[in-house]
RNA sequence: GCGAGAGUGGCGGAAUUGGCAGACGCGCGGGGCUUAGGACCCCGUGGUUGAAUAAACCGUGGGGGUUCGAGUCCCCCCUCUCGCACCA
């Protein structure tokens, strides 16, 4: 009886494992104190549907990695979760009618059922979602000990502001054209009182630690330096010169000071206001604010933007040489950064350059250069490099680098300024005027003023049965069941905060949280979190590269100051996927280039998926997608399938054993062995592409072992058949756990452990003698493996390609490389 | 402008320490099997010249250098991608 050939079905195959996988938890992680762990994190989604192709990317490497430090025998931790707040989600009640809480929940339906169709090693009980009180209520514990430690206050600042949705908006909401993401309305800013986090404090232990963080790329590192900025410099105080009131500046060079002409006051600078009046200067000013207003932060700090300013009708006093300088208002000048004052040196500062062109303000050169002498006349830009001071009091002559220190020195001497260290990074702005986020758990009495919710009240329930005010603002501020409230304190009548907080406040500990995503007595068990803790891997978009991965080592900062865990850096190694695109462009909906995992699991399945993914090149960098490709890879699978089922599972009675040590035997177990010691080593670099490839091509051996008169050993057989499917099953949990049932044991594939491999059969048999002359390959000689130099040269030399190309020439000097290479080098 | 990274066949991408450039896959060509094949199995596939699976030459963005030997190291230039962008 001919039995028909069993076809690959990945459709059958991958929701019977599905289920089964549902009904056990197979990836449930419990302490064990007595094994290693390893903690691998990929970054939890916004559940804005179902899963997209940047999910797969990012997910299918955690998995790998999981299941691999699962095989090598540790105790693994890896789940899921979800990013559950945040403004999607209201913009759908906008525009669908839906409750954000109803949006979301459905939502994570979505992406929960993707994410088990992919089949993920996840171990499905410590799901959390950061939407539940469960969760927020310890976000708000979170705030409630950053206020006790003075971590967190109130103030006034400048916020990006949506007048048509009534908010302020996150830096990273609004788009490069300075409009709103949501509503494409020109974001202006405004003077908001609002609640921070002091970040500030821990930028220089954010820097210092980054030395720690030899597991993260390079790149995210350089960016994180920059994006706190941190610079050397002096702090120096101007008199003015009507009411003597000393005015601060920053500068990063000092060694410029005798070059000031004038100076300038950011327009938000309280003194302004005051000067103006005091000038007859306040109808100019209005007008130039005016100006400034229609424009948004992102056009005002524009390069290409002119220059422009006001004169405030007063003067400075230059406390190295008295010289009184002109006091302006200028629209470059930044309140946020420094002191909102700056001393102004056009021969040295280009905007200060631009700025004394426009206005005809004097140029004053103190430092010149070598080979030259700048006259300011002549000038057509700032000379902003080091040279020899000039023209600057007892400092003449000296070189400016060295003068910097020097002046600093003085200054402090006199008492007119000191040496500065300034930042470029500023406050973590956390409050949100919108409804789908965790309440502020702050309470405002007017006896008591500011009063923390006690913690035992917590959590704060946001409530689920108010709609979205008109405009779609937050109704929690016109909900009087929610900030009507009695004040802790005194008891008399007081009111809730009605801002919720920025959704990166979720996010900057959730990987805690997951060690005991149950615990209701604390954010996490301390036991739980010292065993887990920190985070091993961790994977993730490089978009993140700064606010998420910044804002979650503050946490972490701060959680050890606390004395609740004993490391200062959450993530150990951090891996940032590349983008998939398609066609070569990102995919979106209004392209119409969105490829979606969905369909491509229908089709092809999951497995098929988490290999072509991997194999489209190294993790990092941006891969395009390609259906003939994904085709492949799941043509590859079916191979795998037949090779086991129609190649293998035959043979394993037939033949024997005897001849195994010799002939083609003996190269499929070598075969075996290094491709064993080529996927551990790729696996273990992150280098999935060419470890599949390395599969592959044990697969291809296999079928070439097998072939049709060939004469098999059943211990070979099993052997390689066996270690393709254990090294495989990483990169496709479903058809390997099929397959590795199919041959009849009786373990998961995946709780099998990593094969082992010989040394000595990890070796090629024979080597390929690579002769040249003159450095161009003239042969190619087969020898056994531990061939000696002196035999090579011999078999070189021996060459009838090579003495044709020798002949009649002198040989000046034999190389030889072993194991490799003899290269004749002639005359 | 500043900072970081990258340029390798028709395509995605491989190449420990300088030592066979192009592994593996896609695509393409050929063969087998077949009523048929867009399934499967096998073979071939950087370019030019050539009947050739002979031989030679050329080939890792461009130019120069070091070396017996360079995709890899050094210098100069070009292009692309990403990040930051008036931070005083």
């Amino acid at each position: 009886m001919i039995k028909t050939p069993e076809e690959y079905e990945h459709r059958q195959i991958e929701s019977k494992w599905r289920k089964r996988w549902d009904e056990e938890n197979p990836y449930e992680a419990v302490v064990d104190e007595g094994r290693e762990k390893r903690y691998i994190l990929a970054m939890y989604p916004y559940p804005s549907g179902k899963a997209h192709m940047g999910h797969v990317a990012c997910y299918t490497l955690g998995d790998v990695i999981a299941r691999y430090y699962l095989s090598k025998g540790y105790n693994v931790l890896n789940p899921m979760g979800y990013d559950a707040f945040g403004l999607p989600a209201e913009n759908a009640a906008i525009s669908g009618g839906i409750h954000p809480s109803e949006w979301t929940r459905n939502n994570i339906g979505l992406i929960r059922e993707d994410l088990k169709r992919l089949g993920y090693a996840y171990d499905w009980s410590r799901e959390l979602s950061t939407c539940e009180p469960q969760y927020y209520k310890w976000t708000q514990w979170f705030f409630l000990k950053m206020f006790e430690r003075g971590l967190a206050y109130k103030t006034d600042a400048v916020a990006n502001w949506c007048p048509s949705c009534g908010t302020v908006l996150a830096n990273e909401q609004v788009l490069s054209d300075g409009t709103c993401e949501r509503c494409e309305t020109g974001v202006q800013t405004k003077w908001i009182n609002q609640w921070f986090f002091k970040i500030t404090d821990y930028a220089e232990r954010l820097l210092d630690d980054m030395k720690l963080l030899e597991g993260w790329p390079e790149r995210v590192l350089t960016m994180q330096e920059n994006w706190i900025g941190k610079s050397h410099g002096a702090e120096v105080g101007f008199e003015l010169e009507s009411t003597k009131e000393r005015i601060g500046i920053y500068t990063t060079r000092p060694d410029t000071l005798y070059g000031v002409t004038f100076f300038l006051l950011a327009p938000e600078h309280p003194l302004v206001d005051r000067l103006a009046e005091e000038n007859g200067k306040t109808g100019e000013v209005d007008e130039f604010r005016r100006i400034l207003q229609g424009t948004n932060r992102f056009e005002r700090t524009s390069l290409e933007v002119e220059k422009t300013g006001v004169f405030l009708g007063d003067y400075v006093i230059n406390p190295v040489n008295g010289e009184r300088v002109p006091v302006y208002t200028a629209n470059f000048v930044l309140y946020e950064y420094g002191t909102g004052a700056v001393m102004a040196v056009p021969a040295h500062d280009q905007r200060d350059f631009e700025f004394a062109r426009k206005y005809d303000l004097p140029i004053k050169v103190v430092v010149q250069p070598s080979g030259e002498t700048l006259v300011p006349e002549r000038m057509t830009a700032a000379y902003e490099d080091a040279g020899v001071m000039v023209d600057s009091g007892g400092f003449t002559g000296m070189e400016s680098e060295p003068g910097k220190e020097k002046v600093c020195e003085y200054l402090e001497q006199e008492g007119a300024g000191k040496r500065a260290v300034n930042y470029k990074i500023r406050d973590w702005l956390v409050s949100r005027q919108r409804y789908w986020g965790a309440p502020i758990p702050i309470i405002y009495c007017d006896k008591c003023g500011i009063v923390p919710v006690p913690e035992e009240d917590l959590p704060v329930i946001l409530p689920e049965d108010l709609r979205l005010a008109e405009g779609g603002k937050s109704p929690l501020p016109f909900s009087e069941s929610f900030y009507g409230v009695q004040c802790p304190r005194c008891e008399g009548e007081a009111r809730r905060e009605t801002d919720t907080m920025d959704t990166f406040v979720d996010s900057s500990w959730y990987y805690f949280r997951y060690a005991s995503p149950h615990d209701d007595s604390m954010p996490f068990d301390l036991d739980e979190a010292r065993y887990w803790l920190p985070v091993d891997q961790y994977i993730g978009g490089i978009e993140h590269a700064i606010l998420h991965l910044m804002y979650s080592r503050f946490f972490t900062k701060v959680l050890f100051d606390m004395g609740l865990i004993d490391f200062t850096e959450p993530f150990t190694r951090l891996l940032c996927q590349g983008m998939i695109t398609k066609d070569g462009a990102k995919m979106s909906k209004s392209k119409g280039n969105v490829v979606s995992p969905g369909e491509y699991m229908d089709k092809l399945g999951a497995d098929t998926l988490h290999l072509y993914i991997l194999f489209m090149g190294p993790p990092e960098i941006s891969k395009d997608w390609n259906d003939r490709g994904v085709e492949g890879a799941h043509r590859f699978l079916g191979r795998v399938w037949r090779m086991v089922l129609d190649r293998c599972l035959p043979r394993l009675n037939e033949g024997s054993d005897a001849d195994c040590g010799r002939g083609a035997h003996l190269e499929m177990r070598s075969l075996t062995h290094m491709t064993i010691k080529n996927v551990t080593r790729d696996i273990e670099q992150y280098a999935f592409n060419t470890a599949v490839s390395f599969i592959m091509e044990l697969v291809n051996g296999i079928y070439e072992y097998t072939g049709e008169d060939a004469v098999t050993s059943p211990m070979v057989v099993r052997e390689a058949m066996e270690t393709a499917i254990k090294i495989l099953s990483p990169f496709a949990p479903y058809i390997t756990e099929e397959l590795w049932e199919k041959i009849g044991r009786k373990e998961s594939v995946h709780k099998e452990p990593w094969p082992e491999y010989d040394e000595n059969l990890a070796k090629p048999l024979e080597i390929t003698v690579v002769v040249q002359v003159n450095g161009k390959v003239r042969d190619k000689i087969a020898a056994p493996a531990g061939v000696h130099e002196e035999e090579m040269k011999a078999l070189a030399l021996g060459s009838e390609s090579v003495r044709k190309h020798t002949a009649d020439k002198e040989i000046k000097k034999v190389i030889v490389v072993p194991g490799k290479l003899v290269n004749i080098v002639v005359q």
